[in-house]
RNA sequence: GGCGGCGUAGCCAAGUGGAAAGGCAAGGGACUGCAAAUCCCUGAUUCACCGGUUCGAAUCCGGUCGCCGCCUCCA
């Protein structure tokens, strides 16, 4: 597959560097407060990429998200709401994990944090000291940009360029105003730990060379992450970890585009976001995933409500459509039966459009034209079933079998579990079958009223009936649909 | 000042040299006791604008206008 990377900005063929076995790692959240919108963005793409080299190349991505719990912004926090930074760090930590389970995504094979990693990061920044890429001031250590001859290539900045009009901080303590932090010394109160230069707590770049080095090894395939830390975050990493072992660090450098708030820049000042958690509420992982998945992940993406509804509304065929032949219980078509013309025509438009799923998906991860080909197979199959057959009806099973496969990756479908926590041991099902039994009489006898006062009533309850030529079928209704319905 | 992105039907959005994907919304029709779901029909002679290259451009080149992000903690 071809993926853009920004290292060399171009589009470069992608292989695992070792076999089938491919390293991943994800920027994750500093848990200083609740993930918003745009943090959910690399972790859902990324999630999907992931799910979808398994499934179609049989690639297995170690998925190593680093979370930061210690830094300026959650020792900000903690003397705000007077906690400690590490009641804080654990209760968004938690926060964090809980979101990951609600928008559906694996979890990553490794979620270290930084303050389990306080000594490889103090040996690391001993190691760029003895090399003259770092120097110690007052209990501060600095990284000295002008040892890296490369430094700026990821980004395509020019170190001269970059001095005038920016607004970088002038500090009389760096060589250069453009070195940055690599281990910072403790004000009184503040969290710190013991170091060569005294008291204190790393820069927050470190921790990502140390963790991804000792989490993947020698697979460092791809690092991925937002594009706003393409400058200064990613660049320093590259430079300290090429300082550190004179090796090239990773190979493929992912950066997803940024979010916007109904087309104003998110700011929290402004109150322009929402935190991610509750729209995951509000409309369900898979429409969120929908959503996120129906831009291209490079390109910006600007969060609303219409664009949220449009989604739910997409989710909803797809998931008809399935639910619908699952309820009409078919024999799938036996291996040595022989398609008639039309049936076998509606098969191979089916093997077309999985090609073209994956040709999109194989040319720099386009969910976009993926998502397309998955409801062109919708729109088939909905054909297929009005006009059918009977006897080409069985080929319905298998058709539902690879809407299932596509729309795996992308998570926008319900799993092959049911979703239903409360199934077990439950009469619901039962009661809701004598209920649609005793309206099916009543319909017959022309009752309508009272036939119609079930089905409303049922629908108050969240189960939906339809009529169809088979009979009636019934589902619940998610929650987050009725809530949204206006 | 530097780096980068965007402008495609009412809305969202793929496509980036060879007949304008897809979704949402809207209108008409079919089916239905009524619904719901589904199907059929209706949409861009055109891809911000102006030039150029080409047999051929939404796609390449030059310019113009408009919008946005990053360069400071940031996914």
């Amino acid at each position: 597959m071809r993926l853009y990377n920004t290292l060399t900005r171009q589009l470069e063929a992608f292989e695992p560097s070792d076999g089938n076995t491919l390293g991943l790692y994800v920027c994750g959240p500093t848990v200083y407060d609740r993930l918003h919108i745009g943090n959910v963005r690399p972790i859902l793409v990324f999630d999907a990429f992931r799910r979808y080299v398994q499934a179609f190349h049989g690639w297995k991505a170690i998925y190593v998200q680093n979370i930061t719990d210690v830094d300026d912004k959650l020792i900000d926090r903690a003397n705000q709401i007077g906690e400690s930074v590490g009641e804080v760090a654990a209760r968004f930590t938690e926060a964090y994990f809980d979101l990951l389970r609600r928008l559906d995504v694996l979890l990553p094979d490794h979620s270290p944090k930084a303050t389990e990693h306080i000594d490889e990061m103090v040996d690391l920044i001993k190691r760029l000291v003895e090399r003259g890429a770092a120097y110690a001031v007052d209990g501060d250590v600095y990284f000295r940009i002008d040892s890296q001859p490369e430094y700026g290539r990821l980004s395509g900045r020019q170190l001269d360029e970059q001095e005038a009009g920016s607004r970088v901080e002038m500090s009389s303590l760096k060589e250069n105003p453009l070195d940055f932090t690599l281990w910072k010394a403790a004000k009184p109160g503040e969290p710190s730990w013991p170091s060569p230069w005294g008291e204190g707590r790393p820069g927050w770049h470190t921790e990502c060379v140390v963790m991804s080095r000792k989490y993947l090894g020698r697979r460092l395939d791809i690092h991925a992450g937002g594009s706003d830390l393409i400058f200064p975050h990613h660049e320093n990493e590259i430079a300290q970890a090429q300082a550190a072992f004179d090796e090239p660090f990773f190979r493929f450098w992912l950066h997803n585009g940024m979010l916007s708030f109904q087309g104003e820049k998110m700011s929290k000042s402004l109150g322009n976001f929402a935190y991610a958690q509750d729209v995951v509420e509000r409309y369900g992982s898979r429409t969120v995933r929908y959503f996120y998945l129906s831009r291209h992940y490079r390109k910006p993406l600007d969060y609303s409500e219409d664009g949220l509804r449009a989604a739910q509304a997409a989710v909803e065929r797809i998931a008809t459509l399935v639910a619908d032949v699952d309820g009409e219980r078919i024999e799938p078509a036996g291996e040595q039966q022989p398609l008639g013309a039309n049936a076998a025509a509606f098969v191979d438009r089916l093997q077309a459009l999985r090609e073209k799923y994956v040709l999109a998906m194989e040319d720099d991860f386009n969910t976009v034209g993926a998502i397309g080909a998955v409801q062109e197979i919708v729109g088939e199959v909905n054909r297929f079933r009005a006009t059918a057959r009977e006897a080409d009806r069985a080929t319905l099973p298998q058709a539902i079998e690879l809407v299932l496969e596509l729309a795996s990756p992308l998570g926008i479908l319900a799993g092959g579990e049911p979703e239903t926590s409360d199934a077990s041991g439950s009469t619901e099902p039962q009661l809701v079958e004598l209920l649609i039994e005793l309206r099916d009489t009543l319909r017959e006898r022309k009752l309508f009223d009272l036939a119609d006062e079930i089905r409303d009533r049922l629908d108050g309850l969240g189960i939906a009936i339809k009529d169809t030529p088979q009979g009636a079928l019934w589902r619940r209704v998610a929650a987050e649909r009725q809530s949204n319905e206006s």
